[in-house]
DNA sequence: TAGATTGTTAATCGATTAACAATC
DNA sequence: TAGATTGTTAATCGATTAACAATC
């Protein structure tokens, strides 16, 4: 898991090389730029896979393309959006989602307010059809930035309707087995933050 | 630093039992709750000092004045938000900063479009006044919500301007010796997330 | 062939867990 | 005193780093 986590940044630095026109990288090459060590990047890129040539190096193309298809990248995942609050709105208008092999087919919020309204191009529901809309549009995952309290409960109806992935924006914990979860946490990052700015005083 | 990422769960666990007047609780009792061992709690919290009493466990309200001192929760942090995009804006909005021992100060874009709105009851001022405010007001922090592409000449200026921490919600790394830097990482969580789920499949 | 660089094994480091003596 | 539970040391586990043989 710790090796999973990296692989976003190897991602992400290999689709700058490539941009460059850059065909060829070095573990260590890598880890000037990384900030790992050569040898733990070694480490990871083999776990999945030799993906390098001895006394060459990686392939920066044919390393991008191995890590997004280990990553996921070569499939789109369809997600729905429940809570189109402050923090629901800022994630969908500051995501390319589609770009990025997300389809964002559906909204969801309890509030009149919202209802009705659109949101990068997509209608906002009632939460009371949001179970006729999984059963026609079976969404795979969704993103929960709704009130902290009824995250638990929406995590495990969401499941029961077959979204099997949860990316949550909530302080809340989801307890769902079986389930993918993925946590933001704002509140416990803000903690740390602050814990550090204190010491460094 | 292990240790601290979990200072903020304590944290809220205890202000939960404290609201339901629970006195005392073991490291056991924790434990259940929160999911990690017995053990690492007696650990964690002995890192700190001694606050618990062999044969009673941890005095609930005494526990979470501790932790809360160290996360550094008895002093305010004045922060600005640097770029007053639709993440800045949820930020703003979402979290109520003044409540939970945060002052924030200013808010700064270079958009003509946002400069001069209102955003939590404070004005957007213009990037161009952004070093008479820090020479004058002397943030401590900046939330950076700008476009990753101007991240690191960002943090360096501000810096220079006295500011010693970044919460940084862009996908860049921020280098500045002696900073604090906290990151959210939403690209990086959103791809492990699709890894999980691609996995689960 | 010589040089470079990987793949892989072994050593180190840090964090977690287990155990138990100290003590309330 | 007996029971409970911490504080703390020792054992385990996992992840990182170092080393080097394999090989392009």
């Amino acid at each position: 898991m710790a090796v999973i986590r990296r692989l976003p940044k190897y991602y992400r630095l290999l689709s700058a090389l490539e941009r460059k026109d850059t065909t060829r990288i070095s573990s260590h090459e890598l880890s000037e730029k990384l900030g790992f060590t050569a040898s733990q990047i070694r480490q990871d890129l083999n776990v999945f896979g030799g993906f390098g040539q001895q006394g060459y190096g990686y392939r920066v193309s044919d390393l991008k393309r191995e890590i997004g298809s280990i990553l996921g990248l070569d499939s789109n995942l369809s997600m729905i959006l429940v809570g189109a609050g402050n923090l629901g709105k800022a994630l969908i208008n500051h995501f390319p989602f589609w770009q990025s092999g997300f389809d964002l087919i559906g909204i969801f919020d309890v509030s009149e307010k919202v209802i009705g309204t659109t949101l990068g191009g997509i209608e906002v529901f009632s939460g009371a059809v949001l179970e006729d809309f999984c059963r026609t549009k079976k969404p795979e995952a969704a993103i929960l930035a709704l009130p902290t309290e009824f995250v638990q409960k929406s995590a495990e109806q969401l499941y029961g309707l077959g979204v099997k992935g949860f990316w949550n924006f909530t302080d809340g914990d989801i307890n769902v087995p079986g389930a993918c979860i993925e946590d933001i946490r704002l509140v416990e990052s803000l903690m740390t933050f602050r814990f550090m700015m204190s010491r460094a005083k």
